[in-house]
DNA sequence: TGACATATTATGTCTGCACATAATAACCTG
DNA sequence: CAGGTTATTATGTGCAGACATAATATGTCA
């Protein structure tokens, strides 16, 4: 019997997939599998946790490990910086401020980020290009908190950028929707209005502060797709 | 000094936050730390492999552990079966066939599965429904070579349904995008034509053969976000 | 019978130790 | 000095044993 433990994983998964261990059903426990495998328990142990993290397995102490009865799968997404998302595919990167300024955010934004409706932001347009042609559309609500002094010059180096390199591994959520383009996306895009956009939306915090709302609308044909 | 693997964890993530190891940077060894920390390799081994895995970190053999240099932050989405994302909601779920048949192929969806494009494959239209209102729109190829004889009534059971329970845990990717409404989509939606649609299409394999093409145009407002 | 305390058990995690593997660094030779 | 061979080293994975933890199952008492 063979020994690794994507070897037992990908065991399980086979008994999994031919029903032999129904969606709902218990399996054996790691001491009896670690045994008819022929391992330690804490390879079994491995196996099994990787898949659990996938979804595909629930696992309970004392319970025991059932094979998910409605498979959630999970999926996991690379989030690149724009920047290297455009020189991966050869074009040349280029990124334009179109507008920039302290203004009171509207409540959603405000309420989302969890800030008092009446602060000043620094709210930010920037249209990312791609060999010169409009590739995302980005408006940005920053709290000017955590701005050095003097501020960056968001002209030279994008606010997308200058956050990565200095405000580290955040935590944050993002959604993803579509929406039809309202006229400054229009615009800034170059497309007719109510054309069919698809659009990321990020809400990061650090470890004190709020940072940033990013709302960006990717040019038409724009695909997100999962690793393997 | 504590001793869980994800105290270790937070005390390494806490340590490339505040830029004591500064992106692309070597960290120590796993020996170092684990004498550091007063606790196993394998304890670090624990904690350095999860942030590696969420792309903060990145290992080689000999080589080290660097701090990521440009993070790709790698985030996962759950993808439910859309009667239990309805019924999350509260709303009761029905879906309804509006189109069934046996049809060759497209060229792109034939090669996109791997199969010849002469091939008849089964074709299907189904709307799900939440609350007796439009929330999917989905058309789907199906290989016909995976169903059993006779083939399951899909106008009880939605394809998406039957494929759950019958054949689990495939592999296969997904991806994402927006588009304009089509004149089928729209009627189905209850949408004008042009609408912007969220648009998700999912490509399913089987151990041997291809399993089904999915193309799924959700309901206005849709929106699809990142777990914590 | 019902409520509460206790025993049981499967997973979660840690410790040391060992060897495998891959990639770099050092060395040697022509 | 170039090129290839060999040593070194950090991570990857394995094993056996131990204790912790959470949840279930059981037993006891009113």
């Amino acid at each position: 019997m063979a020994a690794g433990w994507q070897d037992i994983r990908a065991e399980v998964l086979g008994r999994i997939r031919d029903r032999r261990w129904p969606p709902g059903g218990l399996i054996p426990t790691e001491q009896a599998l670690a045994v008819e495998f022929a391992c330690a328990r804490a390879t079994v142990n491995r196996a099994l946790r990787d898949l659990a993290e996938q979804g595909v397995l629930e696992r309970r102490r004392k319970a025991g490990t059932r094979v998910a009865s409605l498979p959630v799968r999970r999926a996991t997404l690379n989030i690149p910086v724009i920047r290297q998302e455009v020189e991966a595919t050869g074009q040349t990167y280029r990124h334009s401020l179109l507008a920039r300024g302290m203004v009171q955010p509207p409540v959603p934004v405000a309420s989302r980020l969890g800030l008092q409706a009446g602060v000043e932001m620094l709210y930010l347009e920037t249209l990312h290009l791609a060999d010169g042609r409009p590739h995302v559309f980005e408006t940005r609500w920053l709290n000017p908190a955590i701005l050095p002094d003097p501020a960056p010059d968001f002209a030279v180096i994008s606010a997308n950028e200058w956050l990565v390199a200095h405000v580290t591994y955040t935590t944050g959520d993002i959604a993803f929707s579509a929406a039809a383009a309202n006229q400054a996306e229009a615009d800034a895009l170059g497309l007719p209005a109510g054309a069919a956009l698809f659009i990321t939306e990020r809400c990061t915090w650090g470890p004190v502060h709020p940072i940033t709302l990013v709302h960006l609308a990717h040019r038409p044909g724009y695909r997100l797709h999962t690793m393997l």
